[in-house]
DNA sequence: ACCCAGGTGGCCC
DNA sequence: GGGCCACATGGG
């Protein structure tokens, strides 16, 4: 029944197109996307994000230049608007102060430095700074998320909840290729939008003949 | 009236 | 180092 990695992510690349992913045209937006989607649903995101294009703009120096009370006006659809405002401002301002409001200033680095300065960024953890890494860097990084996690162990690919021992499973076991990483990730997180793996209580979703996903 | 969403940081032992 | 908890809005 248990599928490996390799079977799991030809399943998913037979089913799912994706190209190059993350809804996003700049660094900057990929980092203010990863902070907003923080335990949070896209649709919340997009909405936080257009009243952010529609005010000062998704721009480095706009958003470290936005008063708080404002910048949080514009984040409250997204959820936890208070901590993530003033976490935007800070990193803003950080870039702004340390590396001329340039992203590049950190994801231009050797990319353990560059994960090191990103996760000492208030609101940036392991997922946040890979996610970073991965979709605004270009690095070949791959992101723990809890769908990932979810989808591994109830594929019977690898039953862990531990970040580093996930992202170490997999970055081990597939070629440190951004593409095959992004694309693995990408995948998914379709997945579980499509079926029952989005949900924590779902049980035999992809285990049961009848799920789409084991259809082939 | 629940449960859930592409986590993080602070505090406790 | 692990186990809780607050953070908050919008959808099913």
């Amino acid at each position: 029944m248990a599928m490996d990695l390799y079977e799991l992510l030809s399943r998913l690349e037979a089913r799912y197109e994706v190209g190059s992913w993350w809804p996003s045209s700049s660094a900057f937006e990929v980092m203010v996307g990863a902070i907003l989607t923080q335990q949070t649903n896209w649709r919340n995101v997009e909405r936080a994000l257009q009243l952010i294009r529609e005010g000062p703009g998704l721009d480095v120096h706009a958003i470290a230049s936005t008063p708080l009370e404002e910048l949080e006006g514009m984040v409250r659809p997204a959820g936890f608007y208070r901590q993530k405002a003033a976490r935007l401002k800070w990193i803003a301002g950080y870039l702004v102060e340390m590396h001329q409001g340039d992203p590049e200033g950190i994801l231009g680095k050797d990319v353990e430095d560059a994960r090191k300065e990103l996760l000492s960024l208030p609101g940036v953890g392991k997922e946040t700074a890979d996610s970073i890494l991965l979709f605004a860097g270009g690095r070949p990084k791959f992101v723990a998320a809890a769908y990932t996690s979810r989808i591994l162990s109830r594929t019977g690919v690898l039953d862990s909840t531990d970040y580093d021992e996930i992202q170490e499973f997999v970055e081990s076991w597939l070629p440190r290729n951004t593409a095959v990483l992004s694309g693995l990730y990408a995948r998914m997180v379709v997945l579980a939008k499509e079926h029952c793996l989005s949900t924590p209580r779902c049980g035999g979703c992809p285990l049961s003949d009848g799920c789409a996903f084991n259809r082939r």
